[in-house]
Formats: C-alpha cells, sequence, structure tokens
DNA sequence: CTAGGTGCAAAACATTTGCAAGGTA
DNA sequence: TACCTTGCAAATGTTTTGCACCTAG
C-alpha cells in the first residue's frame, strides 16, 4: 500500500483511504472498468463508499496523469459521414475536433495476434494550430 | 438530393425524409456532431423533427456503414492504469477490451501540421482469438 | 486547525423503450 | 396494403452539483 501513498503524493494530492483502494484496484484488474464497475468491486470492502467518490477520485487521478481515460471524446457520441481513413485530433482548449490527413497503413492488417480487426481508430489530443496562436 | 436517395437505396435502407435531411447536415457540415447538434441544427427547418428520430437514424446509419461513430468505446468512461504505450482492441462479440503490445512510433511527433499534439490513443475493433475459435 | 475530500440526495444530461399514428414502397 | 419509420412520453443509465460532515497534513 505504501507505493500507492508515494503514487498519490507525488502527483501532489492527499492521499486519503478511498483513494488508495480505487488506484489498487485498477494495478490489480486490467479490464479497463467503468466508474460503475469500480465502485460495484469496491463497496464490499468499503460499505460507506459512495458513487460520487469514485468519479471524484477517478477524474483527479487522471487530471494528474496517474490514470488513463480511453473514451478521449467523452460522453457523447459524435458522428461524420467522411469515410476516408483520417486522423482525428481533439483540442482540449476550444474542444473542437480536427481532421488530419496524415496517412497511416499501419494496421492494415486483417489479423494481429490472433484477434480479427474490423476497424480502426487513431485519435489525439492536444493544442490546435488556431488556438496556440491566439495566446493560448 | 438525389445523391442521398441513391445512398439511402444502396445501403438497403428507406430514404424517409428525416433521414436525408440529418445525412445532408452531416456532408454539408464536418465537424463531427453529437446526436443533439444534428437535432438543434436541423428543427428549424423540421419542426417535428424529434430527437428519438435522430438518434435512431444516427444508429442505422452507422449499422448500414454509412456514417462513422467516434466513440469506440460507447458512453460510460473507462480507466485504466497502465501508462505504458499501447494498442486497445474492442470486440465486438464478448464486449471485451484487449490490450495489444504491438510497438508504435507513429504519432510520437509534438506537432503535426502545426498542431502540438500531446497525447493519443490507437483503438481497434474486431473479433478477439477467443471468439473466433469458440465457433463465434 | 484548515483546506480539501467524502457521501447523500437531487438535478442534469444522454440514451433507450413502448406504443400509437403516419409515411414509404 | 403492409411494413417500417416517426414522434411523444416515460424509463433507464451516466455524470454532475450543492451542501453538511469528516479527515489528512
Amino acid at each position: 500500500m505504501m507505493d500507492f501513498v508515494e503514487i498519490l503524493k507525488n502527483a501532489g494530492i492527499a492521499a486519503s483511504q478511498q483513494r488508495m483502494m480505487i488506484l489498487k484496484y485498477l494495478d490489480a484488474n486490467r479490464i479497463h472498468p467503468t466508474t460503475d464497475q469500480v465502485f460495484q468491486a469496491l463497496r464490499s470492502d468499503m460499505p460507506t463508499l459512495s458513487k460520487t467518490t469514485v468519479y471524484n477520485t477517478l477524474k483527479k487521478l487522471v487530471e494528474h496523469k496517474v490514470l488513463v481515460e480511453l473514451s478521449l471524446f467523452e460522453n457523447e457520441a459524435r458522428y461524420e459521414y467522411d469515410r476516408e481513413p483520417h486522423i482525428h485530433l481533439k483540442c482540449t482548449e476550444c474542444n473542437e475536433i480536427i481532421d488530419l490527413d496524415k496517412k497511416f497503413d499501419l494496421y492494415t492488417d486483417t489479423f494481429i495476434a490472433g484477434h480479427k480487426i474490423t476497424e480502426h481508430q487513431i485519435n489525439l489530443k492536444g493544442i490546435c494550430k488556431k488556438c496556440l496562436s491566439t495566446g493560448e
């Protein structure tokens, strides 16, 4: 458990019981869980744990780069018409999603390590040209 | 508008007014809109349009490969501890997310086309080895 | 002691479902 | 006409917010 105290301290946030338990769970269970999965898994050991705390903690740990959030586009589905392969960049300043026509020929394989691949997406996060120029 | 009729027919679905308007909007506005954005944009021209129809239509058009949905992981945020760069595969059969350790050195650039890149994710969709072997 | 973290309940969004009425082929 | 689509209202699911209490440093 000492490890987790240090990880939290290094990230600059308080090492509460809840945060350590959540971090420990994520470390031991590499299943990319949802917020609810984390909550359900821990509630028997921590009967007073609230789902709000799980939400708060996961958010804070992502902010402090301890965890990675897989869903780059948050809680809303987004759609597009263009079917030409291209890359998406989500600007963290203006929240716009920009198409980049950088070519990629990686992952046109139909199989990787025995898994059949049918679709792929490359998503980047950063700050777009426009936001970089307008002071930021 | 003729184009959109044909696109819908070719996809094997009926060419209703609503579907054509939604498709036309997606074609003219390459902003990766959310369901609500599509709804808000069209409601002045189509006062009787319901959000349910927008949801139904977008879903159907994705099923029939006319549109692309950007959020590979649906409506729930997912978190992971591992910070080593790797690729995610979402199996469309068992819904599990599998880590692939295939190396990629593409997009370690800090800048692409003037945009500053801070983070990137490569997400694949397909059928995992296990599901392929168990009959599918 | 004090700022920040926790937990409860309620609110705010996003999405789905059931079903009657309407439109397309 | 027959089937599929639409639109409304209600239900479900996810995330956020407000606020009083508690806890780590």
